[in-house]
DNA sequence: AATGAATGAGATTTCATTCAT
DNA sequence: CATGAATGAAATCTCATTCAT
């Protein structure tokens, strides 16, 4: 089978990548053998080694495919031009993913990729561009909305963009655990959380009128917990 | 046959557990051999297996003993009266730990878990233990609260208490990929965060504009406090 | 079906068996892959297999062509009248070509093709027809000088033509382990070790009889012996 | 078997290194598998991997057997106090040597050591190790018996000491590609080669040009064909 | 209880060769 | 004749576990 064309080449790629992601999805980072993946893919092992020099070459076009899918996802997200919308895109890009029985079994294997990423380095790397990236990218749009007086100005843009990565993380955990669960009511409470988040601080003077009496009433709580600390 | 106190048998088995917890962190659960396990240890194969009966059930004992710790936690700070109390408990329990160098190589391990979990039914038994167990016991606090009304009735308890879940784990595995991420700062924002999540509703009626204003309230306070940062 | 002239079909040769000795010479017969002829060479791994029908031919190719090389140096030499002279000249072949790099590449060939002959019958046949016919001729010269009375008649022609070529075939060696021996003061003593060899005995009876005349006779003795082999 | 005895341990290496060089003997250094050394020696593949690192460790401690072995061959002969006798020790301790059985399927692997000398870098050093040492070695005895003048001073120790040890290597392979040759007779010639070699120049005025003076220029034609280069 | 050498199934990878195009 | 992707047997090495001492 000589001088076949690009595509050809390509498919056979995803072909290999895809066997790849559901052998591992199923058994596996570790487990999953390469002779899994032979029969997984229908090709021979030495087919597999015309397109990946090693298991862990494989493992790192995986871990690559999926950084550069969310990274996609929230640069478009950024061309927006207010925050609101922006994060509105960006939650639904990834939340409803999940829906998606294939993006889940890709879950799965990114989670085996955050244990990966401890040990091997060029995984780090790749698993570490996947987050960083976006939580600059979520860390500027921040700072510019407080620029633009949309959300107050006291929030730390880096650690908020944490939060919200954690948030998503955080459930894709859970759903790995119980496939069961439902999104829509996490991403409700998640919804009215980020919402009351980025709210615009009261400055009033009226009925609650003290001022600053309140501030130490309400700040009281959560600089409390802070003070012990 | 040499009979040993009962102490110096579970002295045995720490030996082994902080040994493979070390090896584990070091190489990950699937690259640690047990030979790395009898190095780190300082004790011989047999000895070793006079413990335990294989590599997976001292992976089991490990994750054991992090559910167990967790979940004790928790269970202290349901004893509280009110919610809020009850949540800085378990935020301070939770987060003040990975200050640990010890704790943040468990945590290393325990996100290996979360992928081991994936094929090994034992461990992600045990990992769902952790999590199940916590989480229900969550809920139900948030119920209890929503009764005696300290927080809005609108917030749905199992959610909300995967969302509080999701805003840890997912912040242990940034600390996982950068031990240098301050926590105070994040948890500045979290702290504000659920204070507002938490807040009562108002029950404005007309102009829609001040809902957002109103929606300050509680948000305010917290963010006074903020400005030492 | 493309018919091509011949000299186009020998150059081809050609180009795969320099390119394979150039790999053979580098990684050794076994270490070299076809892959790599297929790179050295510039042809595809069909083109090759349209020449050769396997890595083996392509090894007992080269095998071959060097063994009818220094086959038609020796019979060229053995037309000369003496034996002296034609030593000279079969020296001069042998040795000085060793200076050229080229040779020594196949020099290097040839010292494996000296292990492959252990196991590969093919090539063990082909490296003694390469030694045996040259051993023979040089065997057959030697006998001859003898009768004409060029040299003394006490040396066996067989373990005479099996140093000649030891000190060849030990020298290579040498060359191989360091290719900065100087050729030139090796063939000097080689010379006179020759020479001297091959000298008239002395018939002087008394004072040297002492010491190795007694040797000289045995040797002489077992030389007979030798002759009806 | 745990607690065993250094005696014990040296017997399983011995096992193996004899298993190991029976099967390079029989096959070839890159023809005999692991598995070959593992039924060869009737030890599984892991108690060997325990003895050695891998198999290129395997073939680089026959290697140096063999070098540590001619090394305190020569040193002892070293002892003596004239050339002759060291020289005959020498030649006996080598050419004796080779009628045994086992000693022939040594120095089968041994030419395999030489090919595997030129692309394997430590093989490489420990066979030069065990050529250049003792070649070092002859050149100092034959200096010293220069000094003593035992032997013409006009002798190149290292050329001489080459092509002694070259008369024995190619021997070796001359054997190595026809068992049945016959050892005494090649003695009997290397013999009289070297005893010509280094007995005292005569130095009868007169005739030198007659007898062998051509010959003397057949020395000297080879130095010409050094010059061009 | 401890020791540690031995076990052996099984994992990854290689590479000579083929054959559809 | 040439191409080069595919094949798949086979090779090296690993490592959890055992068990005689």
């Amino acid at each position: 089978m000589p001088k076949v064309s690009q595509s050809y080449l390509d498919a056979r790629r995803s072909q290999i990548l895809d066997a790849a992601t559901a052998c591992f999805a199923r058994e596996g980072l570790h487990r999953a053998t390469m002779q899994d993946i032979v029969s997984e893919s229908g090709l021979s092992p030495g087919a597999i080694y015309n397109y990946f020099a090693s298991k862990e070459q494989i493992i790192e076009a995986i871990a690559d495919e999926r950084q550069s899918k969310e990274g996609s996802l929230i640069r478009e997200a950024q061309k927006l031009s207010d925050l609101t919308n922006a994060l509105r895109r960006i939650r639904d890009g990834f939340f409803t993913q999940l829906e998606d029985p294939k993006e889940r079994r890709r879950r799965r294997v990114g989670i085996q990729l955050w244990a990966e990423a401890q040990r091997n380095p060029k995984i780090r790397e790749i698993v570490r561009r996947g987050i960083d990236g976006p939580r600059d990218l979520l860390s500027r749009m921040i700072t510019e909305a407080q620029i633009r007086r949309e959300i107050p100005r006291s929030l730390d843009p880096d650690a908020t963009a944490r939060l919200m990565i954690a948030t998503f993380h955080g459930f894709v955990l859970q759903l790995d655990w119980d496939e069961t669960v439902a999104v829509e009511p996490y991403l409700k409470v998640l919804d009215r959380c980020l919402e009351r988040l980025l709210a615009p601080e009261e400055r009033k003077q009226g009925k609650r009128g003290t001022r600053r009496g309140s501030k130490g009433d309400a700040g009281t709580s959560s600089h409390r917990v802070k003070r012990r600390q």
